[in-house]
DNA sequence: GGCAAGTGGTGCAGAAAATGCAACGCCATG
DNA sequence: CATGGCGTTGCATTTTCTGCACCACTTGCC
């Protein structure tokens, strides 16, 4: 399916005019088209005159949306990943904020949010809930990628051989049967989608963490969930469902709609 | 800089008042707009009558463009983010990602990659000491093509007249004598295979560039290295090595089998 | 309360687009 | 050298957009 005839009801406005175009070259198939679309292609894929199409492919071209390759034909430009990148970027952190706030209300715990800076885990967000009894305020720390939930959230993407490599780097004194375990556990969370760090980082902490895909389906930051083991022990799974119905909710604010690995389908 | 008059000259054709607006609803700054564009402010932004952009807002949230808040603000919404996944080259940008962060644990150094849009230095992907939310991101935003040694690289199979046609053109203010020192650079850069920009787009800042050829030779990409000058320096040959052999390896999973220029044969 | 300012939205006549047809030059292919 | 597909343009007609005035509503502030 590379082109088809996007016989939209309401296709008379001016923008869905321009959307028709824009989507008929977002949904060529980039093998059958390996050059972009050209004008007639196009056409053909909105059901419209060539002329208008040529037209209205100048004016985007102008405005930077489209671009042109060397052939002449047409390609959706850098631009618009551009467009998509500044603004889903800047939004991490605004619109986390009440999300994270909501789920410290359901669970009871203080949640953070966290991104990888330079290796480490840096905690950007927090939330507390009044129960807990930590004062630190971790917002601007680092911590290590192997000893948080977060820092197997942020590195389950990453190839195994890659994993094991920023562990060892990271602690300076990581054994290797440290970094083994991690890998373990990442691998886990990978088929069950939160990742659970149970008394890694302090003998009597329990983290559990989600990671955070930006639209290009990159992970870009991390939720996680952290408090006494004692107290969250029994409700790891619970928590869990609570964490990944929070992350599909910010991911879908920021646009994407990449789900969080291996839904479970609980919430 | 929040928001400001677009006054583009060639503003009058339907597709780009739409760009306008998005660029409005892109370019706002969530510290100062927490909760997305009133109407009001997208009219002030673009410089046009509210009923207007009131008009075109409803037509752009009919395509899904953009969407509106419980607060009646309107953000960019998921078909943007659709369509920019689709834009640009997605095979590019997968394939290079991996690679770029293996080069920046190689040399413990940002890099990027970036693609020449609109005759401006495009930031496409970015790894390294990651974002610490508050350090300045690159990706999406474009810089002057003069510099940067990622604008060497992505100019350097051009024409001398060319490339000092288009470093003219790019900035505003740029002397002649920049433009020939630019060139030299480059002309240095293709005996060498990879660029060098010493102290040019900061006083502190040293660059290393590498273009990426497509198959057909063309150069569609450039990666480079980034850090402070004193850092950097006396590494700049291992880093160029360095940087081939990637460049090499994703010009390799690219389909490419044309070898940088001047190859130099360490790594 | 009541005023003022700001907001989002609508109706309407004139202004300014887009539209579709035909036609042109262009480049391949046969 | 004819053929067919391509991208583009001129032009009269149609359609849409524009900008103003105006309305209804909310907010801040005596």
């Amino acid at each position: 399916m590379a082109l088809e005839q996007n016989e939209t009801p309401a296709a008379r406005s001016g923008a869905s005019r321009v959307m028709a175009i824009l989507d008929a070259l977002a949904a060529a198939d980039p093998a059958v088209f390996p050059d972009g679309l050209s004008v007639a292609d196009v056409a053909r894929a909105v059901g419209r005159e060539k002329s208008v199409v040529s037209r209205q492919l100048r004016s985007l071209l102008e405005t930077g949306m489209v671009a042109r390759r060397d052939s002449g034909r047409y390609e959706l430009s850098w631009r618009l990943f551009a467009l998509a990148v500044r603004a889903g970027d800047q939004r991490l952190t605004k619109l986390a904020a009440p999300l994270l706030l909501r789920l410290t209300e359901t669970v009871r715990e203080r949640t953070y949010l966290s991104v990888l800076s330079d290796g480490e885990v840096l905690t950007v967000l927090s939330e507390g809930s009044r129960r807990s009894i930590e004062a630190v305020n971790w917002v601007g720390r680092t911590i290590p990628v192997h000893r948080s939930s977060s820092g197997m959230a942020l590195l389950m993407d990453y190839e195994d051989e890659h994993i094991l490599d920023m562990v060892r780097r990271g602690g300076s004194g990581v054994s290797d049967r440290e970094a083994r375990d991690f890998l373990a556990q990442v691998q886990e969370a990978r088929r069950r989608g939160y990742t659970v760090a149970n008394r890694i980082f302090d003998p009597e902490l329990l983290g559990i963490g989600a990671p955070v895909r930006d639209f290009t389906g990159r992970v870009s930051a991390a939720v996680n969930i952290s408090g006494p083991a004692f107290r969250i022990e029994p409700h790891i799974h619970a928590f869990g469902g609570h964490l990944l119905s929070m992350v599909r909710a910010l991911q879908a604010s920021l646009g994407s709609d990449v789900r969080p690995y291996a839904e479970t389908g609980d919430l």
